[in-house]
Parts: C-alpha cells; structure tokens; sequence
DNA sequence: TCTGGGGTCCTAGGACCC
DNA sequence: TCTGGGGTCCTAGGACCC
C-alpha cells in the first residue's frame, strides 16, 4: 500500500525561536549565529527579513554585516533550541506515533493510518501548524507525499508558513520543472558537473541514459540520483540509531603556530568526545586527528586501534602518536578537530586483559562523568587539558 | 569575502590474505 | 623473469545536509 508522508520544517527556525522569546525581534533583520566578536563564524539562522538583504546561512558573519548593517546580530542558544525542538516533537506525536526527527528543525511522520481521524490530509497538517503555533509563536511549512524525499521538497517549495499536498502518482509531474539542485544530495559541485552535460532540470536528469552518468559520477551515488529524479524515495520512517561518529572540533580565533598550546586544544576536545562517547554506553576503535590549515587545506590523520575503548588516556595517547604527522606540514593552523569512529556497544567488562590498569581509569573516568553529569562538563579538567583551558574557553561556544 | 560545528555517506588506492 | 583475481580492511579525502 502506498504510504502518504508529512514533512514538516521549522521556518528560519533559531531566528523563529528568538524571535518568540522576544516579540520586539519581530518583523527585523535578525541573524543568529557565532559570537558577536569572533569573526569567524558563520550565520546559523537568518530571519525572512534578513535574507532580503541577501543573507542566508552559512555566510560568513563578516558578510552578513556587511550587507545587512542594522541587523540585530545574536549569538546561538543552543539548549533553548533543543528544549523547543523536544516540546515540537510532543505536539507532533498527537498526529501519529510514527514520527522520525531529521534534524533540530525538521521531521517525517508516516500519516497512512491516521488521516482519517482527523478527516483528512490538510486537516491533520492544519491541526500542526495550529498547535504549533499557538504553543511556541513559531511558524512552520508543511509538505505531503508518498514518500520523504518528495514531501521534502514539497515543503521546501512553499515556504515560509506554507502548506502542499502531493497526490500519489504525482511525484515525477511534480519534480519535473524544478532545477536539479533542488534534489536532496545535490549540492554546488554536483550542479556544476551536470550543468555541464546540459541537465538544468530534473525533468532532464530523469532522461539522461544511465551510463553517460555513470562514466561521469561513478557507480553508487548518482544512480540514486536518478531514482529520486523520477520521484522515487524511501517512505522508512525509524527512529534515531547509535551515532555513527562522535566528534568535536575548534576553530581558533587567529592562526597558530605553536604546537605546544595547540596540544591541550585538542586533548580538551577528546575529554569532551570520549565524555559523549561514554554517556552514549558506546567505546571506539578509530581516532582521528583533524587540521585545518591556513591556506584551509584540511588533513586527516588517524588510527584503527586492536582493542576499542573509551577511556581519555587510549585515546589520547594514539592521538599524540598522530601529533607527529600533523606537524610535518609546517604551516600555522585554523582548526583542530578530533573524531571517534567504529563505534560498538561497550563490551568492557568482558576485557580479560590488562584488567588491573583499565578498572583504575574507568573508575577515575565514572567519577568525573558524574560530576559532570551534575556540574556540567567544564566543572572537571583533567590533567594536561586546564593548560588549554584560557584558548578554550574563548573559542568554545 | 573568506569560509562553524556536528554529522552521514561514498570513493579510491594500497596492504594483505587466500 | 614475469606474475591471477577476489575479498576485506585501513587510510585519506571529499560532497553533502542542517
């Protein structure tokens, strides 16, 4: 049986946000995003307002101010966010039980089985938007299909405090006219490439014969490209899994060059990973080391480890094996980064070896994940890390 | 103009094994 | 002296999304 799909999205969601919390923000430039004076951030949010100045998100802060002067620039309230976001997903749950959050501001929920208790499709999206609305003073758009992919562009359309239904059957009719970037996966680069071979519409990526893409973009990801072209996608609707990575990253406020106050950097930034990756009941077998340059040429540079852990001293000392690639390139550095991948359910306790000195860490490592538990995670430094603490703390937002 | 931070997925070369 | 093929893992890089 085919399924019918709502899509719903937050419009300009943190900027909606700060904007509820304080009405006189309402009807101005407002830009949510970095601090106000590091400039080199960049635009999370931006209101409708501001966007007619040209600004949108991920343009750098500097830009922004320049073609928006008299924008109300704020910082990101990241937990107010999350709060709103937990309360939208309550009020979505009265539609159907069947609800996947795809982001901060956006979710798909499988309405199949529950339109007709509230008479009909636009009924149960009016409903929405209503409850919405009337509970946190934001707007939202609403797009309807027969699957994700489709209902996500249908919302995408008609934004902002919009609403579009897609009849099933619709979907290639539907997608037909738009440009090929409006397809989830296609980005800048990819537009350019097919731009190349003439394809400007999605209409035309439908028809292009199969191996001409295929010689041009590899195997896997365009193929899929062309399914969604033709209006096919998935309509799965499952809750959030484990994370498939766990990584923190810095930018610094200026260039540096000296590894040594670079070092405590990166080790704060594990402490915080290997923090997550143990509340999450999750150990790791590959660390990575991130740099950016600054020319912004960026360089990875990690390790698979025998035995997974999730213990900061593991991880730390592969990542200062790692140190020793990272600064052959002599040049000064923007960002750190640090990532924990091949993640698996923590089987720790089955360890038989070295059992004496890893039960000494765990038990320090259980102590301070309590404590941060209840103070929040800067209460506790460790060691090495309170060197790097004074950069930190200005950069770390 | 000068480019955040947290993720997912894909590709490709080389090592290694049978 | 010339030398297979398939599978899998590791590492690095990059596109893309919000």
């Amino acid at each position: 049986m085919t399924k019918r799909i709502l899509h719903i999205d937050m419009d300009a969601f943190f900027a909606s946000v700060e904007m509820a919390r304080n009405p006189l923000l309402k009807g101005k430039p407002l830009i949510v995003g970095g601090n106000e004076d590091d400039l080199r951030s960049v635009v999370a949010s931006a209101s409708y307002e501001a966007r007619k100045f040209g600004v949108h998100s991920a343009m750098p802060i500097v830009q922004a101010k320049r073609l928006c002067p008299n924008g109300i620039f704020m910082r990101c309230s990241q937990g107010i966010y999350n709060e709103v976001c937990h309360r939208i997903q309550i009020i979505l749950e009265t539609a159907t039980p069947v609800i996947q959050m795809a982001s901060i501001d956006e979710a798909n929920l499988d309405i199949t089985g529950s339109i007709h208790l509230f008479g009909d499709e636009e009924k149960l999206a009016r409903h929405l938007k209503k409850s919405i609305f009337e509970q946190e003073h934001i707007s939202c758009t609403i797009g309807v299909a027969s699957n994700k992919m489709v209902a996500k562009i249908a919302a995408n359309e008609s934004k902002p405090d919009g609403y579009l239904s897609i009849p099933n059957g619709h979907e290639r009719l539907f997608l037909a006219p738009l440009a090929v970037g409006k397809l989830p996966g296609v980005g800048p680069h990819t537009q350019d490439a097919l731009e190349s071979l003439g394809v400007l519409t999605i209409k035309q990526l439908a028809e292009v014969p199969e191996q001409i893409l295929k010689s041009k973009f590899g195997e896997q990801g365009i193929l899929s490209l062309q399914y969604a072209a033709l209006g096919v996608g998935s309509d799965e609707i499952t809750r959030r899994g484990a994370p498939k990575s766990i990584s923190r990253e810095t930018t610094f406020l200026e260039d540096i060059a000296d590894w040594l106050a670079i070092e405590p950097v990166i080790f704060r930034l594990s402490e915080h990973c290997a923090h997550t990756l143990r509340s999450e009941g999750l150990e790791t077998k590959r660390i990575t080391l991130k740099v950016r340059y600054s020319d912004f040429s960026t360089k990875s540079f990690s390790k698979t480890v025998d035995d997974p852990t999730a213990l900061d001293v593991d991880i730390i000392a592969v990542l200062k094996e790692l140190f020793f690639k990272a600064k052959v390139r002599r040049a000064r550095v923007r960002l750190v980064g640090v990532n924990l991948s091949k993640l698996s359910y923590n089987q720790h306790q089955l360890r038989l070896f070295n059992r004496e000195k890893t039960e000494k860490w765990e038990r320090l490592y259980e102590a301070v994940d309590i404590m941060r538990g209840k103070m929040g995670f800067d209460a506790v430094h460790v060691g090495k890390t309170l060197e790097g603490r004074v950069k930190k703390d200005r950069s770390d937002s």
